[in-house]
DNA sequence: AAGTGGTCTAGACCACCGA
DNA sequence: CGGTGGTCTAGACCACTTA
C-alpha cells in the first residue's frame, strides 16, 4: 500500500479532487496517451490508498470534462489530452440560426423497426444486427407547403416508447428522451457533408434527383458515450445554410495545475 | 417505510434512474415550484426506501441537468421546471477533426488585389469598393497529389504584409494575423452550405463541374467586430466531412448568486 | 472465466448554514 | 444548536466485454 500523497499542493482539497488533478496532469503529460486505457479502478485504489467510491468520483469528473470515457467491460479510455477552452460555440445559437424555433412544423411520414445492416451500422456507429426505431419526417416552415429538410431519425430501442409522445408540438427527439427517460444528452456530435440527393429525398423536397444537397448527421450521446439517437438531415442546396459562431472565451481559471509544470504551447 | 415503486414504466432501469424520472416529473408538474426546496436527502431515503448513495446519484443528475442546485447547509433548490440545454463546442475540436494539423500542405496558386463588387461585398459583408488581398490556394494531404479543398482567402488591406510570411509551414491565416499584428481573433463565424461546384474549383479538385460540393465560409473577426479575414473553402462531396462536437456545459453548482435575483426564463 | 465498470447498501465524520 | 449537503469507507452483487 503506497497510499501516494496523490499530489503536490492542494493538501486541503477533497481527496477525489487531488486524484482528478493528478490524473489530469498525467494525461496531459502523455503518460496515458489518447486512445490508451487509464489504470482500472482496483489499481487506482491501491495506488492512492482510497476507497473505490473516491476513485470513481475522480474518474467521473474526468469523464464529465470529456477527457476520458468509461466503458463497462472494457475500461476507461483516454479521449483527449486537454480540455479545450479557447473558442466556444453553443448549440443553442446554432439552432436559432437554423430558425428551428417553433416556426417550423414537423410531419411524420413513417415509422418502422430496422435492423442495422452493414451500412446502417456504420452510420449509426453500432454493431450490425442492432435494432433501431426509424422515423421518416419532413420539416416545414410555419407557413408554406415546401419542406426544407428531410429528416430520418433513429432512436435506440431502449427509448422506443417516445413514439407515443411525438405529437407534442415541435419538440426535439432528444428533448423527448430527456423528458421521458431522465437520460441527459451529454454530447452532440455533428457531421456535415455535401451529397448528391437520393431519389427519395429529392422527391420529398421537390428538387431533381442527384442535385446537390447538404447532409447533416447529428449524434446524440448520453452518459458514457451511449448513442441514444441519430438524425440524418438532408437540405436542398439553395434553401439552406448552417451558421455557427465561435467566440473567444475566458479561460476557466482554477482546476488545472498547482505546482505542476505549465502546459506546453498554447 | 413506504418504498414507493417510484414510477410508471422503467421498472428494470436502475433505481437511481427511477428516482430521477419521478423527481423530474414532479418538478415539471409543479409539485416542487421553482425556488422551493426539494425534500432533504433523509426524506427521500425514507420515501423511496433506498440508500443515501442512490438518492444522491439521482439528485446529482438533476443538478447536472440544471433542474436543481444543491447548497450545503441549505438544501436542494429547484432552479427550473425544464432543462435548459447549454452545449458548447470548441473550435479546436473542429480543426482536429478536419485533420488540419500539420498533416496537410498548402499550395499558393495566386494572389491579387481585388476591389469588392456587389457580389463580393455581400460575401465579405463589407461595402462595395473596399480593397482586399485575395489568395487562391489548395490544400493537400501530407502524402498525396489530390487536393481536398480549394480555398480562397481574403485578407483585409491592413494586414496585407502577411503575404511575406505565408511560407511558414501549415499555419493558418488568422494565426499569422495574430502573430504579426498582435490582433486577436475574437470571434469566428462559419456558414456551411451545399453548392454545385464552379468550373474553377472543379478543375482544381479533379471533379466534374456542377457536381455537389461543400462550401464552408469562415469569417474571422477581431475586436470591435472588425472583419480581418474571410476564407471560402470548397470541398468535393466524396472526400470531405466537417465534424463538430458539442458537450454539455458543466453546471457550476452553487456558488453563484449570493442575493442576486435568479435569471428569468433564459 | 476473468476482469472491467455499474449499481447499491450501511454505515461514518465533516463543513456549512440558519435560527 | 440541529439539519443540510459533502466526503469517504468497506463491503456486496451485477452486467458487460474479451478471450
Amino acid at each position: 500500500m503506497s497510499t501516494e500523497p496523490a499530489s503536490f499542493s492542494n493538501a486541503s482539497a477533497p481527496r477525489y479532487q487531488q486524484l482528478t488533478d493528478t490524473l489530469i496532469h498525467e494525461i496531459r503529460s502523455g503518460q496515458y496517451p489518447v486512445g490508451s486505457l487509464l489504470p482500472p479502478e482496483p489499481r487506482l485504489i491501491e495506488r492512492f490508498g482510497v476507497s473505490r467510491h473516491t476513485v470513481r468520483e475522480a474518474v467521473r469528473r474526468l469523464a464529465e470534462m470529456g477527457l476520458v470515457a468509461r466503458r463497462q467491460g472494457v475500461g476507461t479510455v483516454v479521449r483527449a489530452r486537454d480540455r479545450d477552452t479557447r473558442y466556444l460555440a453553443s448549440l443553442s445559437s446554432l439552432e436559432e440560426l437554423m430558425q428551428y424555433t417553433q416556426q417550423t412544423r414537423l410531419k411524420r411520414l413513417g415509422e418502422r423497426w430496422v435492423e442495422a445492416d452493414e451500412a446502417l451500422a456504420a452510420l449509426l456507429r453500432c454493431k450490425p444486427g442492432q435494432r433501431w426505431l426509424e422515423f421518416d419526417t419532413c420539416r416545414y416552415p410555419a407557413s408554406g407547403s415546401e419542406p426544407f429538410v428531410h429528416m430520418v431519425v433513429y432512436v435506440h430501442a431502449a427509448y422506443e416508447s417516445i413514439r407515443h409522445h411525438l405529437d407534442e408540438g415541435s419538440v426535439w427527439f432528444y428533448g423527448l428522451i430527456e423528458k421521458h427517460y431522465g437520460e441527459a444528452i451529454v454530447e452532440v456530435q455533428q457531421e456535415t457533408c455535401a451529397i448528391a440527393m437520393s431519389a427519395h429525398s429529392a422527391r420529398l423536397l421537390g428538387v431533381k434527383p442527384r442535385s446537390p444537397g447538404l447532409q447533416v448527421v447529428r449524434y446524440y450521446l448520453g452518459r458514457d458515450d451511449r448513442m441514444l439517437s441519430v438524425s440524418v438531415n438532408v437540405y436542398p442546396a439553395e434553401r439552406f445554410k448552417v451558421a455557427t459562431r465561435w467566440r473567444l472565451e475566458r479561460h476557466e481559471s482554477p482546476a488545472a495545475e498547482p505546482s505542476a509544470p505549465p502546459p506546453p504551447g498554447d
